[in-house]
DNA sequence: GTACTTGCAAAGATTTTGCTTCCAA
DNA sequence: TTGGAAGCAAAATCTTTGCAAGTAC
Protein backbone atom coordinates (compact mmCIF):
# COMPACT_ATOMS: atom_id res chain seq x y z
CA UNK A 1 0.00 0.00 0.00
CA UNK A 2 1.01 3.40 -0.81
CA UNK A 3 0.79 6.05 1.82
CA UNK A 4 1.78 9.62 1.52
CA UNK A 5 3.59 11.63 3.67
CA UNK A 6 1.44 14.59 5.20
CA UNK A 7 1.92 17.55 7.31
CA UNK A 8 -0.93 19.87 7.68
CA UNK A 9 -2.91 21.15 10.39
CA UNK A 10 -6.21 21.33 8.69
CA UNK A 11 -9.47 18.94 9.74
CA UNK A 12 -9.70 15.62 8.03
CA UNK A 13 -12.63 17.09 5.87
CA UNK A 14 -11.03 20.03 4.58
CA UNK A 15 -7.78 17.50 4.22
CA UNK A 16 -9.94 14.76 2.04
CA UNK A 17 -11.89 17.68 -0.04
CA UNK A 18 -8.97 19.19 -1.50
CA UNK A 19 -7.87 15.80 -2.46
CA UNK A 20 -10.63 15.21 -4.37
CA UNK A 21 -12.56 12.84 -2.13
CA UNK A 22 -16.16 12.40 -2.23
CA UNK A 23 -17.92 13.57 1.35
CA UNK A 24 -20.53 11.44 1.77
CA UNK A 25 -22.57 12.15 5.30
CA UNK A 26 -20.76 8.63 6.46
CA UNK A 27 -17.26 10.20 6.03
CA UNK A 28 -17.96 13.40 7.38
CA UNK A 29 -19.58 11.82 10.44
CA UNK A 30 -16.69 9.23 10.78
CA UNK A 31 -14.30 11.89 10.42
CA UNK A 32 -15.50 13.87 12.83
CA UNK A 33 -15.79 11.20 15.86
CA UNK A 34 -11.90 10.60 15.20
CA UNK A 35 -10.95 14.11 14.98
CA UNK A 36 -12.46 14.79 18.12
CA UNK A 37 -12.34 11.57 20.03
CA UNK A 38 -9.33 11.77 22.65
CA UNK A 39 -7.69 7.93 22.43
CA UNK A 40 -7.30 5.73 20.30
CA UNK A 41 -10.30 4.08 18.48
CA UNK A 42 -10.71 0.78 17.18
CA UNK A 43 -13.43 0.13 14.44
CA UNK A 44 -16.20 -1.33 16.33
CA UNK A 45 -15.40 1.58 19.18
CA UNK A 46 -15.87 4.42 16.61
CA UNK A 47 -18.60 2.41 14.90
CA UNK A 48 -20.27 2.61 17.81
CA UNK A 49 -19.60 6.06 18.12
CA UNK A 50 -21.07 6.76 15.23
CA UNK A 51 -24.48 4.72 15.55
CA UNK A 52 -25.26 6.66 18.23
CA UNK A 53 -26.04 9.80 15.47
CA UNK A 54 -26.51 7.43 12.21
CA UNK A 55 -28.01 3.69 13.36
CA UNK A 56 -27.80 2.90 9.87
CA UNK A 57 -24.38 2.77 9.28
CA UNK A 58 -22.75 -0.18 8.36
CA UNK A 59 -19.42 -1.67 9.93
CA UNK A 60 -18.05 -2.02 6.47
CA UNK A 61 -17.96 1.73 5.85
CA UNK A 62 -16.21 1.87 8.49
CA UNK A 63 -13.66 -0.36 7.85
CA UNK A 64 -13.53 1.24 4.28
CA UNK A 65 -13.42 5.13 5.72
CA UNK A 66 -10.33 4.22 7.50
CA UNK A 67 -8.83 2.33 5.00
CA UNK A 68 -9.22 5.45 2.70
CA UNK A 69 -7.82 7.64 5.74
CA UNK A 70 -4.62 5.47 5.94
CA UNK A 71 -4.31 5.19 2.45
CA UNK A 72 -3.97 8.99 2.64
CA UNK A 73 -1.90 9.10 5.18
CA UNK A 74 -4.61 10.89 7.87
CA UNK A 75 -4.64 8.61 10.78
CA UNK A 76 -2.04 6.16 12.03
CA UNK A 77 -3.01 2.81 12.41
CA UNK A 78 -1.60 1.22 16.09
CA UNK A 79 -1.83 -2.06 17.83
CA UNK A 80 -1.06 -1.26 21.08
CA UNK A 81 0.46 -5.01 21.48
CA UNK A 82 -2.69 -6.28 21.50
CA UNK A 83 -3.41 -6.09 24.38
CA UNK A 84 -6.67 -6.93 24.32
CA UNK A 85 -7.18 -8.99 21.24
CA UNK A 86 -5.78 -8.49 17.43
CA UNK A 87 -7.62 -5.57 16.88
CA UNK A 88 -6.36 -1.87 15.44
CA UNK A 89 -6.89 1.40 16.96
CA UNK A 90 -6.63 4.72 14.96
CA UNK A 91 -6.01 8.51 16.02
CA UNK A 92 -5.74 11.59 13.92
CA UNK A 93 -2.31 12.50 12.62
CA UNK A 94 -2.55 15.64 13.59
CA UNK A 95 0.05 16.08 16.48
CA UNK A 96 3.60 15.41 16.28
CA UNK A 97 5.18 11.48 16.20
CA UNK A 98 4.93 9.99 19.83
CA UNK A 99 5.51 6.72 21.22
CA UNK A 100 3.29 4.83 22.74
CA UNK A 101 3.66 3.16 26.16
CA UNK A 102 1.20 0.31 27.05
CA UNK A 103 0.99 -0.63 30.66
CA UNK A 104 0.45 -4.66 30.70
CA UNK A 105 -0.92 -4.20 34.44
CA UNK A 106 -3.63 -2.13 34.03
CA UNK A 107 -4.17 -1.44 30.09
CA UNK A 108 -3.17 2.56 30.74
CA UNK A 109 -2.00 3.70 26.99
CA UNK A 110 0.30 6.93 27.33
CA UNK A 111 2.13 9.25 25.36
CA UNK A 112 5.66 10.09 25.18
CA UNK A 113 7.19 13.15 22.34
CA UNK A 114 10.57 13.90 22.89
CA UNK A 115 13.44 15.82 20.82
CA UNK A 116 15.38 12.72 20.92
CA UNK A 117 12.73 10.53 18.93
CA UNK A 118 12.74 13.24 16.85
CA UNK A 119 16.79 13.19 16.37
CA UNK A 120 16.78 9.09 15.81
CA UNK A 121 13.97 9.53 12.83
CA UNK A 122 16.81 12.16 11.29
CA UNK A 123 19.57 9.39 11.82
CA UNK A 124 17.42 6.68 9.91
CA UNK A 125 16.93 9.24 7.05
CA UNK A 126 20.15 9.75 7.00
CA UNK A 127 22.44 6.82 7.32
CA UNK A 128 19.73 4.85 5.80
CA UNK A 129 18.32 7.05 3.40
CA UNK A 130 15.25 6.00 4.31
CA UNK A 131 12.26 8.47 3.75
CA UNK A 132 10.21 7.45 6.60
CA UNK A 133 6.65 8.18 5.55
CA UNK A 134 5.19 6.72 8.87
CA UNK A 135 6.66 5.57 12.50
CA UNK A 136 4.69 3.08 14.80
CA UNK A 137 6.76 3.14 18.12
CA UNK A 138 5.06 0.92 20.87
CA UNK A 139 6.44 -0.09 24.15
CA UNK A 140 4.92 -2.39 26.62
CA UNK A 141 5.82 -2.46 30.31
CA UNK A 142 4.87 -1.38 33.77
CA UNK A 143 4.09 2.17 34.67
CA UNK A 144 4.85 4.40 37.53
CA UNK A 145 1.36 3.09 39.41
CA UNK A 146 1.95 -0.44 38.28
CA UNK A 147 5.40 -1.38 39.74
CA UNK A 148 5.58 -3.69 42.96
CA UNK B 1 -0.52 -10.79 29.47
CA UNK B 2 2.50 -10.96 31.44
CA UNK B 3 5.60 -10.70 29.83
CA UNK B 4 8.44 -10.95 31.33
CA UNK B 5 11.88 -9.07 31.00
CA UNK B 6 14.43 -10.90 29.85
CA UNK B 7 18.12 -10.49 28.64
CA UNK B 8 20.12 -13.65 27.97
CA UNK B 9 22.43 -14.80 25.38
CA UNK B 10 21.31 -18.38 25.90
CA UNK B 11 19.76 -20.72 23.58
CA UNK B 12 15.91 -20.89 23.50
CA UNK B 13 15.95 -24.55 24.38
CA UNK B 14 18.00 -24.06 27.38
CA UNK B 15 16.37 -21.01 29.24
CA UNK B 16 12.73 -22.79 28.36
CA UNK B 17 14.28 -25.68 30.66
CA UNK B 18 15.55 -23.73 33.23
CA UNK B 19 12.09 -21.76 33.62
CA UNK B 20 10.31 -25.77 33.78
CA UNK B 21 8.93 -25.49 31.00
CA UNK B 22 8.57 -29.14 29.38
CA UNK B 23 10.50 -29.91 26.21
CA UNK B 24 8.08 -31.59 24.00
CA UNK B 25 9.80 -32.42 20.51
CA UNK B 26 7.58 -30.38 18.63
CA UNK B 27 8.94 -27.14 20.56
CA UNK B 28 12.01 -28.51 20.06
CA UNK B 29 11.82 -28.29 16.94
CA UNK B 30 10.34 -24.89 16.31
CA UNK B 31 12.39 -23.22 18.76
CA UNK B 32 15.14 -24.31 16.64
CA UNK B 33 14.04 -23.53 13.64
CA UNK B 34 12.99 -19.64 15.11
CA UNK B 35 16.49 -19.23 16.21
CA UNK B 36 18.13 -20.25 13.13
CA UNK B 37 16.21 -18.20 10.71
CA UNK B 38 17.54 -15.34 9.62
CA UNK B 39 14.45 -12.97 9.39
CA UNK B 40 11.09 -12.83 10.73
CA UNK B 41 8.85 -15.45 10.36
CA UNK B 42 5.01 -16.08 10.70
CA UNK B 43 2.82 -18.32 12.15
CA UNK B 44 2.47 -20.33 8.73
CA UNK B 45 5.67 -19.93 7.92
CA UNK B 46 6.91 -21.60 11.03
CA UNK B 47 4.64 -24.03 10.41
CA UNK B 48 5.53 -24.96 6.72
CA UNK B 49 9.17 -25.09 8.05
CA UNK B 50 8.39 -27.51 10.44
CA UNK B 51 6.03 -29.56 8.04
CA UNK B 52 9.09 -30.46 6.67
CA UNK B 53 10.92 -32.19 9.88
CA UNK B 54 7.66 -33.50 10.99
CA UNK B 55 4.71 -33.80 8.98
CA UNK B 56 2.26 -34.29 12.30
CA UNK B 57 3.20 -31.03 13.51
CA UNK B 58 -0.02 -29.31 13.76
CA UNK B 59 -0.41 -26.00 13.16
CA UNK B 60 -2.38 -25.05 16.46
CA UNK B 61 0.80 -25.98 18.12
CA UNK B 62 2.44 -23.27 16.18
CA UNK B 63 0.62 -20.70 17.63
CA UNK B 64 0.69 -22.05 21.39
CA UNK B 65 4.52 -22.34 20.95
CA UNK B 66 4.53 -18.41 19.61
CA UNK B 67 2.06 -17.81 22.38
CA UNK B 68 4.93 -19.70 25.22
CA UNK B 69 7.50 -17.86 23.91
CA UNK B 70 5.61 -14.57 23.95
CA UNK B 71 4.65 -14.81 27.87
CA UNK B 72 8.27 -15.90 28.66
CA UNK B 73 9.78 -12.44 26.65
CA UNK B 74 11.55 -15.06 24.36
CA UNK B 75 10.13 -14.07 21.11
CA UNK B 76 9.59 -10.18 20.02
CA UNK B 77 6.03 -10.11 17.78
CA UNK B 78 5.82 -7.70 15.04
CA UNK B 79 3.62 -6.80 12.30
CA UNK B 80 5.72 -4.58 10.13
CA UNK B 81 2.86 -2.50 9.22
CA UNK B 82 0.56 -5.43 7.86
CA UNK B 83 2.48 -4.83 4.31
CA UNK B 84 0.87 -8.21 3.16
CA UNK B 85 -2.29 -9.14 5.52
CA UNK B 86 -3.10 -8.92 9.63
CA UNK B 87 -0.64 -11.74 10.69
CA UNK B 88 2.48 -11.21 12.72
CA UNK B 89 6.26 -11.96 12.41
CA UNK B 90 8.55 -13.43 15.29
CA UNK B 91 12.06 -13.09 16.20
CA UNK B 92 13.96 -14.66 18.56
CA UNK B 93 14.88 -11.91 20.97
CA UNK B 94 18.16 -12.62 21.30
CA UNK B 95 19.45 -9.52 19.95
CA UNK B 96 20.02 -5.67 20.98
CA UNK B 97 16.53 -3.72 20.77
CA UNK B 98 16.31 -2.76 16.89
CA UNK B 99 14.58 -0.55 14.86
CA UNK B 100 12.47 -2.45 11.60
CA UNK B 101 12.34 0.15 8.65
CA UNK B 102 9.69 -1.45 6.31
CA UNK B 103 9.92 -0.29 2.66
CA UNK B 104 5.85 0.46 1.55
CA UNK B 105 7.04 0.29 -1.82
CA UNK B 106 9.41 -3.28 -2.46
CA UNK B 107 8.82 -4.57 0.94
CA UNK B 108 12.28 -5.36 1.79
CA UNK B 109 12.91 -5.45 5.46
CA UNK B 110 15.80 -3.43 7.74
CA UNK B 111 16.58 -4.03 10.64
CA UNK B 112 18.47 -0.79 12.62
CA UNK B 113 20.69 -0.14 15.78
CA UNK B 114 21.25 2.76 17.56
CA UNK B 115 22.59 4.06 20.48
CA UNK B 116 19.94 7.57 20.40
CA UNK B 117 17.58 4.37 20.49
CA UNK B 118 19.23 3.31 23.90
CA UNK B 119 19.05 6.68 25.08
CA UNK B 120 15.10 7.19 24.20
CA UNK B 121 14.01 4.20 26.09
CA UNK B 122 16.35 5.09 29.07
CA UNK B 123 14.82 8.91 29.19
CA UNK B 124 10.91 7.25 29.14
CA UNK B 125 11.79 5.19 31.83
CA UNK B 126 13.51 7.95 33.59
CA UNK B 127 10.84 10.73 32.86
CA UNK B 128 8.08 8.29 33.48
CA UNK B 129 8.97 5.83 35.73
CA UNK B 130 7.82 3.45 33.01
CA UNK B 131 9.55 -0.01 33.08
CA UNK B 132 10.03 -1.12 29.98
CA UNK B 133 9.45 -4.84 29.04
CA UNK B 134 8.74 -4.64 25.18
CA UNK B 135 9.35 -2.11 22.47
CA UNK B 136 8.59 -2.24 19.25
CA UNK B 137 9.23 0.24 16.32
CA UNK B 138 8.08 0.06 13.05
CA UNK B 139 8.82 2.87 10.14
CA UNK B 140 7.45 2.62 7.09
CA UNK B 141 8.64 4.80 4.51
CA UNK B 142 10.94 4.22 0.84
CA UNK B 143 14.46 2.45 1.13
CA UNK B 144 17.55 3.81 -0.29
CA UNK B 145 16.41 1.59 -3.75
CA UNK B 146 12.89 3.19 -4.09
CA UNK B 147 12.96 6.58 -3.88
CA UNK B 148 11.82 8.63 -7.13
C1' DG C 1 -25.98 11.51 -15.61
C1' DT C 2 -22.24 9.00 -14.04
C1' DA C 3 -18.86 7.27 -11.32
C1' DC C 4 -18.17 6.51 -6.74
C1' DT C 5 -20.12 4.92 -2.27
C1' DT C 6 -23.09 2.40 0.77
C1' DG C 7 -25.44 -1.61 2.88
C1' DC C 8 -25.98 -6.30 3.13
C1' DA C 9 -24.54 -10.91 3.06
C1' DA C 10 -21.03 -13.77 2.58
C1' DA C 11 -16.34 -14.98 2.48
C1' DG C 12 -11.48 -14.63 3.96
C1' DA C 13 -7.65 -14.48 7.02
C1' DT C 14 -5.71 -15.22 11.33
C1' DT C 15 -5.86 -17.00 15.88
C1' DT C 16 -8.09 -19.39 19.84
C1' DT C 17 -10.77 -22.99 22.37
C1' DG C 18 -12.76 -27.59 23.86
C1' DC C 19 -11.89 -31.92 24.35
C1' DT C 20 -9.69 -36.43 23.94
C1' DT C 21 -5.47 -38.82 23.58
C1' DC C 22 -0.64 -38.85 24.33
C1' DC C 23 3.84 -38.18 26.45
C1' DA C 24 7.79 -35.84 29.33
C1' DA C 25 9.51 -35.78 33.70
C1' DT D 1 1.91 -41.90 37.14
C1' DT D 2 0.23 -37.79 36.20
C1' DG D 3 -0.17 -33.05 34.89
C1' DG D 4 0.82 -30.70 31.09
C1' DA D 5 0.94 -30.79 25.78
C1' DA D 6 -0.51 -32.15 21.09
C1' DG D 7 -3.90 -33.05 17.56
C1' DC D 8 -8.25 -32.37 15.58
C1' DA D 9 -12.39 -29.98 14.68
C1' DA D 10 -14.90 -26.21 15.45
C1' DA D 11 -15.43 -21.53 16.78
C1' DA D 12 -14.12 -16.79 17.53
C1' DT D 13 -12.31 -12.44 16.00
C1' DC D 14 -11.22 -9.04 12.86
C1' DT D 15 -11.39 -7.47 8.12
C1' DT D 16 -12.38 -7.65 3.13
C1' DT D 17 -15.16 -8.56 -1.11
C1' DG D 18 -19.14 -8.94 -4.53
C1' DC D 19 -22.96 -6.96 -5.95
C1' DA D 20 -27.32 -4.28 -6.20
C1' DA D 21 -29.14 0.12 -4.95
C1' DG D 22 -28.27 4.84 -3.68
C1' DT D 23 -26.01 9.49 -3.92
C1' DA D 24 -22.38 13.40 -4.41
C1' DC D 25 -20.83 16.35 -7.66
Amino acid sequence: MHIEARVSRRPLEQELISRGVRMTHQRRLLVEIIQSADGHLDAIQLWERARTSDPTLNKVTVYRTLNLLKKHGLVDELDLLHLEGGRHYYEARTTRDHIHLACLKCGRIQEFESSLFEKLKGQIERERRFRIAVVRVEAGGYCDQCQE
